[in-house]
DNA sequence: GAACAATATCTAGCGTCGCTAGATTATGAG
DNA sequence: CTCATAATCTAGCGACGCTAGATATTGTTC
């Protein structure tokens, strides 16, 4: 019975194709752009094939937020990995995270602003934001007392999620990003609550 | 001729009329149930009306967010004043911060979220958002070198607005805000390239 | 292969939005 | 008192998210 099987495949497709559709005209021509109606016109089909897929608008944009929380995941671990000392790793890491966020506004937007409503509680945190939240602890912990790292990191996730919305929205000057990067890079060596007993 | 003068008090009176309705909605039932609709029936007028004191809907918002700034502004300066040792002051400026961003969300999404459209370029910054700036420079002026005060209130601020966006989109945990709080505190006094030869 | 049940899809439209053209009313000048 | 001007309103356009009900497509059964 392998035609469910064909049917399941297909209903997948077009779904990706909509999450597709959807983040290729949000990072052309911004999410106002991002209409049902246009996304049916997308696809070739009409505006109720959209909702079989999707409860509503929203959860179009929180699709699209999922694949952006993979993308920055590894690019944050590839940043973290090609760093062999810990100080530049978290250099590296920080010019990646805020690289990401400036030339994917549109997807950065839909992790971070958009969909406000879509809460993510703390219990059923999506599995793609907490693989994103690891790679920044991996690095943060190689500075910091295990017992601090959770603190740490959130706090040097915030630090580098305020750069990139400010920057963003034009608030603080582009110019000065490297000086600000290595004032968060200071900040974070300077943590020595309890380091690894390694390198340095 | 103090009839002309009326009629320009009358008008900046309903124009603050609409400000103040448009605030208090949005605070009361988010920003989505703002329409210029409503407005228009909150101060008893028709929609066109609206639309002879502010361009469009966004600059509605974006009146609001002035009013944000003015009141932030006073916030951070009295917890700045209220304390005597420069390490307190960081402290309770950040608290503020937060404090503000957390019990006025609707306020402060105006401020930094929603008219991302109307943005500042840096010559023309408005005076609102600068003298909120200078705010929090004068307390990382405590600590910092002169030449390093931008771009550590930079990125100082940017931590405020980070931790603030995230623990009120509920990405991090609130428990734990004194915590990284404490760790903020701890990086900014750290920041000694040239710190003001005073107490301590 | 024909008839039917189930599923997939579409057409058409509801209510609401931001915004505006053109009609209408109020206002102050001569 | 007349009349131009300014202030305001009524009515409606186009687009939005979303959905009920009609229609077409598909797979099953005899």
């Amino acid at each position: 019975m392998g035609i469910a099987e064909r049917k399941g495949r297909d209903r997948a497709e077009r779904e990706a194709r909509i999450v597709a559709a959807a983040r290729e005209i949000a990072e052309r021509e911004g999410w106002d752009a991002v209409t049902v109606r246009r996304l049916a016109d997308e696809i070739e089909y009409s505006q109720p094939v959209l909702y079989s897929h999707f409860e509503n608008r929203d959860a179009i944009v929180a699709a699209v937020a999922a694949e952006g929380f993979k993308d920055i995941t590894t690019a944050l671990q590839k940043a973290a990995s090609r760093s062999s000392e810990p100080r530049n790793a978290v250099k590296n890491v920080a010019l990646a995270y805020l690289d990401f966020a400036l030339r994917r506004p549109a997807l950065y937007e839909a992790m971070f602003v958009l969909p406000t409503n879509l809460r993510f509680a703390k219990a059923e945190t999506r599995p793609e934001l907490r693989a994103a939240f690891e790679a920044l602890a991996a690095v943060v912990a190689l500075f910091c007392a295990d017992v601090a790292v959770a603190a740490a990191t959130e706090t040097f996730w915030a630090t580098l999620h305020g750069l990139a919305e400010l920057e963003r929205s034009g608030r603080i000057r582009p110019s000065a990003r490297a000086e600000r990067i290595a004032l968060v890079v200071a900040a974070l060596a300077g943590c020595r609550n309890g380091p690894r007993p390694s390198d340095e």
